[in-house]
DNA sequence: TGTGTTACCCACCAATAGGTAAGTAAGCAT
DNA sequence: ATGCTTACTTACCTATTGGTGGGTAACACA
């Protein structure tokens, strides 16, 4: 059992190390959902909230906060009042399209 | 916002529910690991337990009881004493594999 | 003055996931 | 008789996740 994954010059990471902090990344009962949303369009948080019907503003708000964190997602707040917040995707989040798509794709056979 | 996944002649079931559904099945702070464990080989329990390093039995067992409900792990015990169980990967498990090696590509952006 | 708007924050609670440590069955070797 | 082996089970506990229902700022408009 000797670890695969090679990084020049670098530390060798261990494979379920690399998949576990993946799982992290895109676990949670709504994110992947956000991301799908935001794949195409800039939106608003009122957009995404209206988008992700279920979801409570505490967690999509935590979960919104969580992916500009991860570099995922970019918040852009204009001065104004009434506030207008606008979400968008980074290239480090499109990274992840990838998995939505083929979730999409297992999803079916579990339904 | 349309649905976009069709299935013939058969219900419309939204882009979301999919997501959410699969995210439901690879969920799970050990499973994925599991999964990749059993990739090549059909394994003893004593030798995923070896092979996924902090797991506790309550959760190993637990894990391998839903992987085997879910259909995508297939439990072989021999009759022996002291016990010999096996498990392998079926072909519903192996669909899930494209996640795996995608998690991999993409856990190392965010170590 | 009062109401609506928008994107939040906060205190509290419930459900789920995960961890710990002990025990069990049944046979074999000592 | 005793202990070793293996694949579990059980009771109990903690931590994380998610949900509920309220509040707030700051301005515009009636």
């Amino acid at each position: 059992m000797i670890p695969e994954t090679k990084q020049t010059n670098e530390e060798i990471i261990p494979t379920e190390l690399i998949i576990k902090k993946a799982v992290e990344v895109i676990c949670g009962k709504w994110r992947m959902i956000i991301i799908h949303l935001l794949r195409e369009k800039v939106l608003r948080y009122g957009e995404i909230k209206r988008g992700v019907p279920g979801i409570s503003e505490k967690v999509l708000v935590h979960e919104l906060k969580q992916l500009v964190e991860l570099g995922m997602v970019e918040k852009e707040s204009f001065g104004e009042v009434p506030p207008r917040v606008e979400y968008r995707l980074t290239d480090k989040g499109r990274t992840i399209l990838p998995v939505v798509d083929l979730l999409k794709e297992i999803g079916q056979a579990f339904m």
